[in-house]
DNA sequence: GCGAGACGGATTGTATGCCATACATATCGG
DNA sequence: CCGATATGTATGGCATACAATCCGTCTCGC
């Protein structure tokens, strides 16, 4: 009998810190990170800090000036748009796939989250619609028997994470997106991966064409 | 004027060059990565080795065990299906959009490029194709406008390397690929976004069908 | 007054040594 | 043959040291 590991490796649990901060706003796009001042402030070592850097580094989340150190990744126009189409792609694809493949079980699931999601948006509360968002996205994955797709999201979605608070905190979308979202989970229950992957791409050209504006005002 | 960087840090050479390894099969999958082997090995600090481990970490080459350390990651049957899934559509988004955003110049250089892997293909010169196809993925990529397509196709990719190298070494595909890669080609000279989208996805799909079958004799 | 160059602080890049801990294996006693 | 213990190996983590580089500032000479 396995005991469960304690504590992750130092080194992860500041990637950890490090990623929700910046994906949080608490570190703002430009500013640089000073390898002392994370060791400071986290109070572990330089290695340390430095090895979760290099996985930051490696997921986009930062760049690096040679010599000068790391900076939080600015979002260009393009690079956002980049990500919002091949986030439409991969997400269309899921949601193709588990039309296709998922059990009764991993849809009775998803469209339980759906309705969650949906007295999510009533309620109102912006943190519950993420978290169930969240869930939404977890069902999807893991009916569409691919593996790739939730890690290389993940770390695409990271970077526009801002974005995407902004966008979501007005209220003026949402009952489009809930019904958007419908109508992914419509098509999945008629098992119809084409119309699926066609509704999907739709809901997250919808949420580009709502988002993108806000980068350059 | 800005000088050209002699030396790129030590962690990025050596993250390269594990890499490299990697996919180029001289570290088996399953083989334990060795810190301490690894430092001897390229006459470098254990301090730079790990920082370049947790880069490929991050990037999936590698798996870590708790205590144990790093193993070079095994792709299974599925994890090899859901690249090929991914490629596809990522492939067949960046061909669509070359079709639609390219200039002409970009076009015409997508076409020498063709007609060198035509060149390369009836030569039989296995290390020139894989260098052409990947100078034609560059040019695609960068007509593409979409700038993270490259990244996560480089990253996904360094995964099913052997593979591709394996299913490469055997001609038999060799006509029915040049031939589906010209039908690229024509969709895209007839700025024909949503052909090209198709002929992309159905070159990486038949790809895929003649490289999985090798993976579990 | 003003530009060029020297200087110094700050920061990264790299190396080294050390210790604690976890795991695997060998060894030894019964 | 079996189980407990000892030992070796490797990672996980830390502190320190030092070179290279960059950047801002200050001074000196004109």
């Amino acid at each position: 009998m396995r005991v469960a590991q304690v504590a992750a490796p130092v080194r992860t649990q500041v990637a950890e810190r490090l990623r929700a901060a910046i994906t949080g706003g608490r570190f703002a796009p430009g500013q640089r990170l000073v390898e002392k001042d994370l060791c400071a402030l986290m109070e572990v070592s330089r290695a340390s800090v430095r090895e979760a850097l290099r996985h930051l580094e490696a997921e986009g989340l930062v760049v690096n000036v040679p010599n000068r150190g790391l900076v939080v990744s600015r979002l260009t126009a393009r690079d956002a748009a980049s990500i919002y189409e091949v986030r439409g792609m991969l997400e269309a694809l899921a949601t193709k796939l588990f039309a296709a493949r998922a059990t009764e079980e991993q849809l009775a699931a998803l469209e339980a989250s759906v309705d969650r999601l949906g007295a999510a948006y009533a309620s109102g509360n912006v943190e519950q619609i993420i978290e169930i968002k969240k869930e939404f996205y977890n069902i999807l994955f893991a009916g569409s028997g691919n593996s790739v797709i939730p890690s290389i999201l993940r770390t695409v979605n990271a970077r526009i994470t801002q974005l995407r608070r902004v966008s979501l905190s007005s209220p003026a979308r949402w009952p489009a997106s809930i019904g958007e979202i419908r109508a992914m989970l419509d098509a999945v229950k008629r098992r119809d991966p084409e119309a699926a992957f066609r509704a999907a791409l739709d809901h997250v050209q919808r949420a580009a064409e709502a988002a993108l504006p806000l980068l350059e005002p």
